[in-house]
DNA sequence: GCGATCAGAT
DNA sequence: CACATCTGATCGC
């Protein structure tokens, strides 16, 4: 029973509205059965059900200083940056009620305070990064209707591809994640941004005006550079760094996907705690955080793009390992090669980082990407760029224009600098079921003067990754975020965490 | 002509 | 199949 009770209340109790695929009970609704199911029929569901979201939109944040974002230092207001857990290893967290308490303001990094190191932020650490459910495919779209809660309307919106579907949704608060193309969502005054890839961000543009835009620092430089979003409605969050928003305490963790990706943990007033892990590749170091050492989970959104056993890839050090041997092989017996590594707008950088440094040379990239290199702020990046595509034999070139036909347009456009061309195409999903194994099984594709190898260098968690991470974890319930689209496959993952999680 | 949206390609 | 766009067509203003 998707009730309605819980508006502007207490938050209710969630796990309760879900079935076993993670999807909300349908209530007694009415016309659930217009269509054949499939995509129809979930965004029926999704759009259905607004149980998830505590009630009435907090009006429109005024556009003026963060809505409600009191930054270190500042106090009042509805954010509030609290300190973290002093003394992690030997204190308790913030007594769980008691917690969201809008006093304290201390600054303080969970890592610092629990002795070891923050996640690094060099070496190797992106990944591949995953999409969020995709659009459906064939209403066009008409025009949202707000207001009242007559049924012809709300069946409509139902049916409406554009309807914010519940897994976004965080219940028992006004938030939702990665929600930014449909609009206003009703109930929503606080929206969160998981990372910055387009499937995500899709829908933010100069004219966002439905509310403050919750996200990391990097995130939020990329948000401000790209999509002219009115920097008012932008609010920025250090990692590991406990904030108080509309009465809830959020905490960003390191996603380990591509730069500035957070995981978004969120601890309700009533000790409920939800992790939403946007988009990430799960690893062992990030069992080490202090927030999923303690505490239990009651609700974990996932990441699920691999959630499936085929899905096999090796750890990205040993991806990025065979990339610079071959790099080097390559160029010792061709010392005018140029090493092109394709990527998208943002991740992948290790793996030209790795390049860079292993063979000394400098990583020539266009402007436009330039600028949103040199906007992460990693010296260690920064000073490697070169603009001057004559001064270095490593080049990183749009993922859409590494393939024969380009890079042989591309070698002559370079005055015979270059004799040959050697291409990495790091994705996720591009490769065979050996190769995920042994990596020196990978066959690259020649042709001429140009060889381009695809590599499995994903951002995304492998099948076992995340079936380590869930067990790790151990959630009340898992809602998977991708690959949600047809019940097969939801009816699948779902089997899988329920192995996962038998017994716990 | 522009932006937003969508089908299809990569 | 998937990734995360990208391109080109269509629609609305």
């Amino acid at each position: 029973m998707a009730t309605a009770g819980g508006d502007a209340d207490p938050p209710q109790p969630f796990p309760a509205d879900l079935d076993d695929n993670g999807f909300p009970s349908l209530p007694s609704s009415p016309a659930a059965t217009t269509s054949s199911g499939g995509f129809a029929e979930d965004f029926y569901r999704s759009g259905t059900d607004w149980s998830s979201l505590r009630a009435p939109p907090p009006r429109r944040p005024p556009p003026e200083g963060a809505p409600g974002l009191k930054t270190k230092g500042k106090e009042g207001g509805s954010l509030v940056q609290s300190s973290l857990f002093q003394a992690w290893g030997a204190e308790r967290l913030r007594r769980e009620g008691a917690g969201a308490g809008e006093s304290s303001l201390v600054q303080r990094s969970l890592f610092q305070a629990w002795g070891i190191e923050g996640p690094k932020r060099e070496g190797v650490g992106a990944e591949d990064p995953s999409p969020s459910p995709s659009r459906s495919g064939s209403w066009s779209g008409r025009k949202r209707r707000r207001g009242g809660p007559d049924e012809a309307s709300a069946a409509a919106a139902a049916m409406n591809p554009r309807t914010c579907p519940f897994y976004k949704k965080i219940p028992g608060t006004p938030f939702t994640v990665d929600a930014f193309r449909y609009g206003e969502v009703e109930g929503c005054s606080a929206y969160f941004l998981s990372h910055f890839h387009h499937d995500h961000y899709g829908g933010l543009n100069k004219k966002w005006c439905h509310g403050p835009i919750y996200c990391s620092a990097l995130t939020a430089r990329l948000v401000k550079m790209c999509l002219s979003v009115n920097s008012d409605y932008i609010c920025p969050l250090e990692l590991d760094t406990e904030y108080v928003i509309e009465g809830v305490t959020v905490t960003l963790l390191e996603a380990n996907h591509c730069p500035g990706a957070a995981l978004i943990h969120f601890r309700l007033s009533d000790g409920k705690t939800y992790l939403h892990t946007g988009d990430f590749r799960a690893s062992r170091s990030m069992q080490l955080h202090p927030l999923l050492q303690r505490g239990r989970i009651n609700l974990l959104y996932l990441d699920t793009t691999y959630c499936n056993p085929k899905y096999k890839f090796p750890p990205q050090e040993d991806v990025i390992d065979f990339v610079v041997s071959t790099a080097r092989r390559y160029l010792k017996k061709q010392p005018k090669t140029l090493i092109v590594v394709g990527a998208y707008s943002i991740g992948k950088e290790n793996v030209y980082l790795a390049i860079s440094q292993a063979l000394e040379v400098p990583i020539y990239t266009d402007a436009s990407r330039r600028r949103i290199l040199h906007s992460f702020g990693w010296m260690d990046l920064s000073k490697r760029i070169c603009s001057c595509n004559q001064s270095s034999p490593l080049h990183v070139l749009p993922l859409g224009s590494v393939n024969h036909e380009n890079l042989k347009k591309y070698l002559g456009t370079l005055n015979q600098r270059f004799l040959a061309v050697l291409a990495f195409r790091p994705t996720g999903w591009t490769f065979s079921e050996a190769t995920g194994k042994q990596l020196d099984l990978i066959k690259p594709s020649s042709k001429g003067s140009v060889t381009i190898y695809g590599v499995p260098y994903s951002e995304h968690s492998s099948f076992t990754e995340l079936k380590d991470f869930v067990m790790f974890v151990r959630p009340l319930k898992v809602i998977p975020t991708v690959n949600v689209g047809n019940a097969a496959s939801r009816d699948k993952m779902q089997a899988y965490f329920r192995e996962w999680l038998k017994g716990s």
